[in-house]
DNA sequence: CAGAAAAATGTAAGCGATTTCAAAATAAAA
DNA sequence: TTTTATTTTGAAATCGCTTACATTTTTCTG
């Protein structure tokens, strides 16, 4: 089975490739009643444009490279959401690549994003490290980094979208200050290091703001199933404090459940406020209050982001950041 | 900056560029001290072969696209950890695709695979119509459908994974029968269609063969925010059945705090199950119990076997479809 | 209606690889 | 040491498209 190229509809259409070429790119130079016969050539033969071909004579592959770690997949769905569909807009194809830690490291995944010539990346920050970043910037490949901030960095032609989770949480920790409140738990996440580090930070320095030092930080040990199961049994056995700051579903859903084994009452003993907000926080009783991130939002402005980049619009120079916002939503588990 | 090609390499080592092909390709015809050469040549420049030039050169550029509903998004992640696990392990690239109901049809993206001269297509099986698909098969590129059965199709070259849903349902249905239980209701789902017609066939299946037709499917207005709303609402008014089927997490929460609202017991007056096993079932009193589908597995073995019809693997032949077994996890919401 | 200007089309050179076939280098045989 | 067989290499065509530049056609002017 030969396939349809160019040159097919153009003996079809009785011009040169050229000119087939100009009307598959609408050119304007082309002529009304040519480019509809070569309009119906196309038509008739079913051609479909080598998109292979025209990335190597365009050195342009209009193909943009999405990477994030393979655990943190079931989480963004969002996120992706507004990443493809802004993607589509703009007539970007999505490579896909993931990490993990023993199959693919960030290094296997950078030559191949490098080999296919992908236009630009998508990066879910998620602690990588600058050097290995730094083939990309040779390449001269632009890339945004969505989820947290991203500090200075030497890396050039990078954007990045984040929300201010130190800012989050520096603003709670203080709210609870102000009420009296200064038994405050933060629970670890191993899912979402990045933001774990921003959110201790703001407790940290709300805590040294008013002279003292934040301890009530819990880990918890990767050997277990998840943190649910671990969270559980600890807070059987370690009361928790007035307040607990919870970044998963799951830990706070352990929290909770925790503290009405133990026979703790939620909100009038213990308060619980979840910092990514999902549908599970409403089928719990009561309703788990949480931080509501634009996660479709952050999506798309990523992928917009990207593609400004990727045309050098005049409006984006240097490295570009974005703050997303957020807004709290008061449920069942703080007063 | 000039990117380096392989020209550059071949005047580095001082060959044409020919052998600099063969080298990167492993030919075996190249003598020892020519390719060390070459080699140091290549590391020094620090060249990447261009993978779409190879792409044109070779017609085939080891990408596989994947097709999803967006809407499956968040679902699928393990199934997706399998799919990309495999592919890095043959080296395959991942173009990523979601379908939408507004803005990507299921069209643009057969389009678009095919512009991109995909070599392969593994779509998540939710309600496409043969007809979109035949324009694949004009290119004649395999592909594997993953998640539920497909019937009969005059498609060539596609695979299936899937889970044997209606047996599952026929045999949950019987065995309950046995127990002197009929009361029962299935709980649609409109996230994983082809899913849940395949339980439906299943339950239909297991009460005509009783002479009995079942009518308890309850079904919900997508006009709701969620299926949990809905449930919950429903379930407060018309009493749910002895046995109550559900598919997804959501459904199953539902179920359970309306019954528990209601004042019915869990398990000893109505018995829940739902279809689709995970970590959320065990963060509820009772845990629920669950059919658990082998969901990494599912990725894994579909890309395996569409890694094998790429290469025309003598095994097989004609359209082959693998069942993926499952296993009930009983908890403590069935007896 | 000739000549100039403008618009439309065609020719041919890339883009960066692979691969066939011929030529050169090396090894083996006589 | 020739001659012949075998390995290695290189030259050049090819994959399917874009585009600068040349050429042809059309439109406009005077």
């Amino acid at each position: 089975m030969k396939r349809i190229t160019i040159y097919d509809v153009a003996k079809e259409a009785d011009v040169s490739l050229a000119t087939v070429s100009r009307v598959i790119n609408d050119s304007s130079v082309v002529r009304e009643d040519t480019r509809i016969r070569v309009q119906q050539a196309i038509e008739k033969l079913g051609y479909k444009p080598n998109a292979i071909a025209q990335g190597l004579a365009l050195s342009k592959t209009t193909t943009i490279s999405i990477v994030m770690s393979e655990k943190l997949f079931g989480y963004n769905g969002k996120i992706l959401n507004g990443l493809m569909d802004v993607a589509k807009i703009y007539n970007y194809n999505i490579m896909f690549h993931t990490t993990s830690r023993g199959i693919t490291r960030m290094q296997d995944v950078i030559e191949s994003i490098i080999k296919t010539r992908t236009d630009g990346v998508i990066l879910f920050n998620d602690n990588f490290s600058e050097d290995e970043l730094e083939v990309l910037q040779e390449y001269q490949i632009p890339m945004v980094v969505v989820g947290s901030k991203i500090g200075d960095t030497k890396l050039e032609n990078v954007g990045n979208t984040y929300v201010d989770f130190e800012k989050m949480a520096y603003d709670l920790v203080n709210s609870y200050f102000e009420k009296g409140v200064e038994d405050i738990t933060l629970l670890e996440d191993r899912l979402n290091a990045s933001m774990l580090a921003e959110l201790k930070k703001g407790v940290d320095k709300a805590f040294a703001e008013r002279g003292k030092v934040f301890t009530q930080y819990v880990p918890y040990d990767e050997s277990f199933k998840s943190s649910y199961v671990f969270l559980t049994e600890h807070f059987k056995k370690h009361a928790p404090s007035k307040l607990v700051i919870a970044s998963r579903d799951s830990q706070a859903y352990a929290v909770l459940n925790a503290c009405q084994e133990a026979g703790y009452k939620i909100p009038e003993d213990i308060e619980l406020v979840c910092v990514n907000n999902n549908k599970y926080l409403t089928m719990t009783k009561p309703h788990i209050s949480a931080y509501n991130i634009p996660e479709y939002d952050i999506g798309a402005v990523s992928m917009r982001l990207l593609t400004k980049m990727l045309v050098h619009d005049p409006s984006i120079k240097d490295n570009i950041s974005i703050e997303m916002g957020y807004s709290f939503i008061p449920r069942g588990t703080t007063k």
